[in-house]
DNA sequence: ACCTGAACACCGTTCAAGT
DNA sequence: ACCTGAACACCGTTCAAGT
C-alpha cells in the first residue's frame, strides 16, 4: 500500500543507548576525552543531560561502551589462513591503527584490564599462542606480556596525540623531541642523546610492529628445543 | 648567645614547592588520583587553594612533580656490578614495587611520554641495552619495547589497584576474575577459559618478570650470530 | 516508560585584596 | 614577594515534575 513518502521526519528519533554511545564516539574523535560532556552529548541528542542517565549509568559506563564497539569493530575480521604469528601482527597492527584513528580508546583500554575490549584482545592472542605451539604453563604469561606490550603503546599514543591531527604536526612534534634530546645533558643522558636522531626519522608504526617481533621472537626462543 | 629555647614554632613554616609536592604525594597514597584536590590539599598545608598556585602551575604539573620525585628515587641506586639482565630486571622491578605503593604512577607514567620520569627510565633501560651488546641500530627498538612493556604492565596495575589494599582484597581480587573467566562462553573465550585457574594462584610480581625475560630473550634471539 | 531541565555538590583556576 | 579566600565557569549526577 502506497503511504505517503517522506514518513521519515528527521525529528525526534527516539533516544536509545546505542544512539547515546554512537554520539559519544562522535564527539570523543572530534575533541577528545575531554570534550566529552553530558552537557554537549546531551545537546548534540538534542535533549537534557538528565534523559542520557535513563540510557546510561553514568560517564564511566559510556566511555567503557564506546571503546567495546571500537575495539570489537577492530578486533574482528582478521586476515584468515595464515601462520599464528601473521594473525597477531595483523591484529596489533590493527588496534594500532585504530587507537591512531580513535587516541582516547589507547587511555581507556589500559584502564579496563577485567573488561570485555581488554579481554577480548587477550583471547585473540592467546588463540595464537597456543596455535604457536607454546606449552600450556607457558601461553598466561606469553599472551599477557603481548597484551601488555600493546597496551603500554596504546598508552602512550593516546597521551602524544594531543595536537597532532595532520601529518606536519606529527613531523614537527619529533623533530621537537628529537631536538630536545639531543640537548640532554651529554652525562646523565648518553643513551637517549645517542638515539635523538633515529627518532626523528622514525615510523611509529613500524617500530610498534619491531616490538612486536621481539616479543613473538623470545616466545619462539623461550620454548624451542 | 643564649637566646629563648623553643623557637621553632610548629606554625607556619612558609610554603614551598617541595612542601606542596610531598603533601601532594601523601594524599596521593592515601586517597588516590580522584582525591587529590587543590581545597584538600591547601586545608593539609593550612593554606587556601590559590596559595598553590604561586608555586605550581596547575594540577598537570604538581601530578608531573610528584610522580618524578618517586620515579627519580626509584631509578636511582641499582645493584651495582651485575650483568645488564640483571639490572634491568632489577630495575623492572623496582619500577613495579614503586607503583605498587604509589598506583597513581601507573597512570600518570602511562602518559606522559616524553616526560622526566618516562624518560629517566628508557635511559636506564637503554643502556643496558647497549651494554647487551645489541648493535646500535636496533637499540632504539629494544630499549621502546621494554618501556613500553612496562608502562604497559603499570597502567594495567594501578586500574586494578582500586580496591585492593591489603592482601586479602586481593586473593579476592584474583579469585572473582578467575571465578567469572572460567564462566565465559566457551564457543567465544575458549583461550581464556583454559587460563582461568592459572590466574588464581598466579603471582603478579613473577608473571611481569617472566614478562620481561621474553623481552629479553626475544633481544638476546634477534641479533644472535 | 521515558524525557525534561533546574538544582546540588563538587571541581580547577583566577584575582582583587591583603601583608 | 607571597598569601588569602571569595568568586567564576565549569563538571557529573540527581530528581521532582512532566508526558
Amino acid at each position: 500500500m502506497a503511504t505517503k513518502a517522506r514518513r521519515t521526519e528527521r525529528r525526534e528519533e527516539p533516544l536509545s543507548r546505542e544512539r547515546i554511545v554512537e554520539a559519544a564516539i562522535g564527539i570523543l574523535d572530534a575533541v577528545g576525552e575531554g570534550g566529552l560532556t553530558f552537557r554537549v552529548l546531551a545537546e548534540r541528542l538534542a535533549t537534557g543531560p538528565g534523559a542520557i542517565y535513563w540510557h546510561v549509568s553514568g560517564k564511566e559506563e559510556l566511555l567503557g561502551a564506546a571503546t567495546e564497539v571500537v575495539v570489537t569493530g577492530t578486533v574482528l575480521g582478521g586476515a584468515g589462513g595464515a601462520s599464528p604469528q601473521e594473525v597477531i601482527r595483523d591484529l596489533a597492527l590493527r588496534l594500532f591503527d585504530a587507537i591512531d584513528a580513535h587516541p582516547w580508546i589507547g587511555g581507556q583500554l589500559a584502564r579496563s584490564p577485567g573488561q570485555s575490549p581488554t579481554l577480548q584482545v587477550f583471547e585473540r592472542l592467546g588463540r595464537q599462542v597456543q596455535a604457536l605451539g607454546v606449552p600450556r604453563p607457558a601461553r598466561f604469561t606469553a599472551a599477557s606480556t603481548l597484551l601488555s606490550y600493546i597496551l603500554g603503546v596504546a598508552g602512550q599514543n593516546a597521551a602524544n596525540a594531543h595536537g597532532q591531527e595532520s601529518e606536519q604536526d606529527r613531523t614537527e612534534f619529533l623533530d621537537g623531541v628529537s631536538a630536545a634530546w639531543a640537548n640532554l645533558d651529554p652525562d646523565a643522558y648518553p643513551f637517549t642523546r645517542d638515539v635523538a636522531e633515529q627518532l626523528r626519522e622514525h615510523d611509529d608504526r613500524a617500530e610498534f610492529l619491531a616490538g612486536i617481533d621481539l616479543v613473538l621472537a623470545g616466545i619462539a626462543a623461550s620454548h624451542a628445543g
